[in-house]
DNA sequence: TATTGTTATACTCTATAACTATA
DNA sequence: TATAGTTATAGAGTATAACAATA
């Protein structure tokens, strides 16, 4: 034992190594398809919620209005999503999937189920589903999302 | 059940959310230090290994060749690592802590002590546990580091 | 030729903060 | 003034590929 004895079990590193494997590997998956990972991200959060002000899906999805804002400008640029201005404030709007969007949503989806099929088959489908499980409770009871599961 | 049922259990996803935000946390703790997240990582690896050449380190953290130079370059300027020439081998080198490196790594390590206990209170001892032990298995299964846990 | 490492280039991702338009 | 959203700026992190030095 060293004096930092336990340096190799810090769950933040650990879930980085993670982490960063799974997304790079997935990000290549998605690159035929001319979408990052972060849209993706996004995409799916609109297909589970439906017409969303951008300062909500911020919040959603944890992350900044400028971020938010920078993702659906590429999004829109695409075509795979809609704004739609609001009469009563006309200082918001909405984003939605477009219908080319919502079409694509169960193919990027299926490269999700993929990727996931891949790498986590190391795992026995309890040990997977205990994953889950310990990721959502992290999720909701450090408020990383206003939606708990989604 | 939609016909995307569970898009809600994509285990890449629920990963990258948690990691994202337990790795903004910590760079957040570590800016007063200077040092960031990746520099981290690095110093922590090479504080487990000794001397290793930064080939052998890039397969360690599962990172490129390129990655690794960049990061050992600014590691090298703040004065935390040394490179230390191969006389057998004039192509090579190899990269250790420095002295001042050495003595900043459980102070840092501290800190990632005290990043891990703020986010992973949520959890019981055994549950963070668990966790721990799944990710090590993933890790150790998919290949993602030479070095089975560090 | 093959290998080690560096460098050049290019993106994604994200934050912070200043700004614009509306309320 | 306050709020919704955009834009400008900056920097981390990483990859790919071309390159230099050495073997």
């Amino acid at each position: 034992m060293s004096a930092v004895s336990d340096l190799a079990s810090h769950t933040g590193y650990l879930l980085r190594m993670v982490s960063n494997a799974v997304s790079q590997r997935f990000a290549r998956k998605l690159a035929g398809e001319d979408v990052t990972v972060a849209e993706w991200a996004m995409l799916r959060s609109l297909y589970g919620s439906g017409a969303i002000a951008p300062s909500a899906l911020a919040e959603k999805m944890g992350m900044t209005k400028g971020a938010i804002s920078k993702l659906a400008d590429r999004l829109h640029e695409k075509g795979l999503i809609s704004r739609t201005g609001n009469p009563e404030d006309r200082r918001g709007h909405s984003l939605s999937l477009s219908t080319a969007g919502a079409m694509k949503v169960p193919l990027l989806a299926g490269f999700a189920d993929d990727n996931d099929a891949a790498f986590f088959a190391v795992l026995s489908a309890e040990e997977h589903e205990r994953l889950r499980d310990l990721l959502r409770t992290l999720i909701v009871k450090n408020g990383l999302s206003t939606v708990p599961v989604d």
